[in-house]
DNA sequence: TATGAATGAGGATTCATTCAT
DNA sequence: AATGAATGAATCCTCATTCAT
């Protein structure tokens, strides 16, 4: 008896996952342009040819790991709009959730980063990391701007505010995958109060 | 007859600063793998040979541009540390000229940048930016420790507040780089009062 | 489904062998500096690439080279240590197969002399080369001294008459090699008179 | 008052000899391919303009070289024809001369061993090496025909001798100028035996 | 589906040669 | 006459991609 159509789609996609694993960790190494496709074959176990079966090049694979990058931060910024409670609280949510992340998933933040900083990443991707800086912008303005109208945060142009504050967000996720695990994170309170007095 | 001594050394400095000039400006966006030898010349109007002769390699470019840098930052913080005044004084002027540093030098900041986060990157250079790391910490770390002992610095493990300090200019200096110059820089005040109350 | 190993392993054989059977022609004419993988690529009907897979880069060809070519005279060597008879006759028999080597594999014997005579050659084949002659030397003075000890050979220090007797061989393959193949070779007759009166 | 003119071809020849002395010792060493034009001119201690103003380029620069080696062989061949003695005594006198000569000057020897096996040097050196070549056997094989005749040399035939004869010395010399000087070079005595019993 | 041999365009590097001084 | 900065064609080498099995 043949496998079950759904038993071949789940080790597809188990395969496609640790594909993308591996991909995830050499391309935050190497950057785009220094990654060989022969690397993430090596480190995933499998052949070169095979990621082209999943993938179909090298372009689309590091487009599909900042998809999935992209889609986690997005759902970090869904949960905090579904958030109750006062702008202070979901505020601080947020940044305690990503500064979690950080030590959680570092690699993703690094993929991210490369892809920010470097016209060398194919565009599909550069698209998708741009979006969700705009995104992320725009959430975290109005979260300021309401916490602003109700006191409990700063004074301030509140975009600026924003800029700042993913600025260091990003500053530190960088810090924390490039130089190891911190022994102990810095606490998110610090940088809360930034805008929270 | 041959040129003056005097007369080649001028001639080599000068094309010297302009090949360094041009190769910051592919570095900065393409990131090291991503640069071709061919792009630099082509931007300083040279030839590719003419890279050839005066660095020996896209290596040696590179540990060049970094170096030179590096150099940039360290006279900032000797002049920190040659400084009159309280720690705090020197603290919010140090972060004060890191910030106008950000907008007049963006392209050293991503070198730096590249250099840190990627393992592609000419070992030469990655000690560079490792060691420049450690100093600025150090000096940072005396600093906070000093402010904090006649109660101008709000209170915390001195070297975490020095990492994240650090971690946030580096954050805003990629931002600025990347996103164009803001139309108007965000205030180092905010910054200021992560530490200065 | 993918090649079996087997069949893997067979194509690669095929290939290095074909690979190393063109560069020898190449090296041979062009010497070491002046051979292009461009052209031994072009010879074998392979891509330069596939030379890159198979043996990691020019140097790496010229020693698979140099290396096959020793393999085959220290065989020969080893032939006439094993062989019975007078010493004479078995010096007698080295020359002869050795003259008859010539004609057969001239293009190992330019090779040889391309690695002996240029410094530009890859450090490894000098090793390999300067090897081979310290032991044909020796077996050849061993037998020199062995005739003389039964008066088969002529008298004279045996590590010079040696020497002189592996010049003239190495002085006929390169003629052998260099002037086309010989309309009746030079009778082996005659340079066994040097030692065998 | 301004140099002479005799004075001033004396001093443009002594550079001459200066640089073609520093252009043997590279050639010899790196064959034509091998050889940098930069590193003669490191060698010489002179630039490369220099190079180019005396000798035109590279291929010039080796046909002198080449040439200059030619005009001493053929010397002796002249030497030889004009001596008084039966021939066995002109080819003893021959044969020992030459023999000397690897020991004087080893490099022409080299150079010329490099103008005859490799396709990949200059055309006008091959020509001169290859008359060379014709010339001495033309010289040598009447040389032995005349000494066959009055019974002082051994039978055979005389071409076949002296391409034998000519192997030998070739060998000889390219065995001298690769091992360092011998100790105590070969005596000339057991390669005249070849011929003259 | 899975492999790795094979290709070739692209990019790094070398070096003969030119030329302003 | 002499120098060495500058060029660019030629060459080495890499690596994304294809494809027979």
């Amino acid at each position: 008896m043949p496998r079950t159509d759904e038993a071949n789609q789940a080790i597809r996609d188990e395969r496609r996952r640790r594909l993308l694993d591996a991909a995830a960790a050499i391309f935050a190494r190497n950057g785009y342009a220094g990654t060989r496709i022969e690397d993430i074959a090596a480190a995933s176990g499998a052949s070169k040819g095979l990621l082209y079966h999943y993938f179909g090049g090298k372009e689309a694979v590091f487009e599909a790991l900042v998809a999935r990058a992209v889609r986690g931060t997005l759902r970090l910024l869904d949960g905090c709009a579904a958030r109750a409670g006062t702008p202070a609280e979901r505020l601080r949510w947020l940044i305690e959730q990503e500064m979690a992340g950080m030590t959680d998933d570092r690699l993703s933040v690094l993929v991210l980063t490369q892809a920010l900083t470097s016209d060398a990443t194919p565009s599909g991707a550069r698209r998708l990391v741009g979006e969700l800086g705009v995104r992320a912008l725009d959430v975290t303005t109005r979260l300021i701007a309401d916490g602003q109208a109700d006191g409990s945060v700063v004074a301030g142009d509140p975009k600026q505010l924003a800029e700042l504050l993913h600025a260091c967000l990003q500053g530190l996720a960088v810090s924390a995958a490039t130089t190891g695990p911190w022994p102990e994170p810095p606490s998110s309170e610090t940088l809360v109060g930034l805008l929270i007095p």
